[in-house]
DNA sequence: AATTTACGTCAGCCATGTTGACGCATATGC
DNA sequence: GCATATGCGTCAACATGGCTGACGTAAATT
């Protein structure tokens, strides 16, 4: 390979090369820290109630699905149903969350949230906000829109659904 | 709050809250589900040399910026020393990574990748950049741009150049 | 010469993932 | 109606990768 510092030296292809693997690279570190800097300090705030990332995934799509069953759970975050059941032990112990028989099928359990898991989730969901409303702001409507759709790309076509389902609207509760 | 399935009898100002609580999940959740898709390929690659994620991250850190001391990368991965300490030490012991005596300062402990180690970085990185490669290339020029905005404006503005210093170009470097 | 800095290291702990095995209640298919 | 499959709970053991605290050493700085 010819001196990075001589890209006229370079062939075309090279050339294109070259910068292919530096805009893959500036993706991979921008999406790593955007990451981490996202849930920074929502890891903050779960950290003065004994409780992890972990519990916050959990919570959060208990949160966006209220009524979901144990298998969509253990779907959506990947993880085994022993590593879950911790997690949801430890929430069920503190009063955030509850089950209930499934209606349609009763071995199910439908999860979802009491008031004070509500209350915790929208505190977490606030930290994150903050920080996403402030790079939304910034970046404007054009690039909101290119954040999804490269994001979107990233996900194996067959686990779209799963994740645009998250986005299905609610249906409709009552909380007057 | 009213029904969430009747927008049009909401209040203009809900609406528009409503909306912009949706589009700040859509993120959070895509972010999610984009790094843990992108990381995936590798978690497994890393598995057959009974390696993890905290391995690779130094190893990518180390070939983008070969020579960084010790304390760098501690600053880039947000870790303790001791946690570090672990990695590096398996990452040596495998051959991957050396340490030279820093020539500025004799106390920096300069790290950088053996052959082997850059070749394991390279299958790595094309772990990644296949899938980034495809979001990219589906997503077209305007949607990166807009996808590299919004993630840097996640990252606070203090902490940004430490990102961007890994962007510049390296010294040139003779590999024939 | 005193202090600060960059790094190494020992020891123990915690959060969160894993595998494997087994049990029970309910749903489903023949 | 009975066999089987599915959804979930649970016990036990283990791996990874974070953490804190304490202490040491060499080199740079003042």
């Amino acid at each position: 390979m010819a001196d990075v510092n001589s890209l006229h030296r370079l062939p075309v292809g090279a050339s294109a090369q070259f910068l292919r693997e530096a805009e893959i690279r500036r993706g991979i570190e921008l999406l790593y820290f955007g990451y981490s800097n996202m849930v920074k300090g929502a890891d903050v705030h779960l950290a003065t109630q004994g409780l992890g990332r972990a519990h916050h995934r959990a919570l959060y799509f208990i949160a966006r699905r209220p009524g979901m069953p144990i298998g969509d759970l253990l779907a959506l975050l990947n993880i085994t149903k022993q590593s879950l059941s911790r997690v949801l032990g430890d929430l069920q112990e503190r009063g955030l969350v509850v089950q209930a028989v499934g209606t349609r099928d009763r071995r199910q359990r439908m999860l979802s949230l009491t008031p004070a898991g509500a209350t915790l989730e929208t505190e977490l969901f606030e930290c994150l906000r903050d920080g996403v409303t402030r790079a939304y702001g910034h970046a404007g409507q054009t690039a909101v829109t290119g954040f999804w759709t490269v994001l979107t790309g990233l996900i194996p076509p067959e686990d779209r659904p799963l994740v645009e389902a998250l986005q299905q609207p609610l249906p409709a509760r009552r909380t007057a």
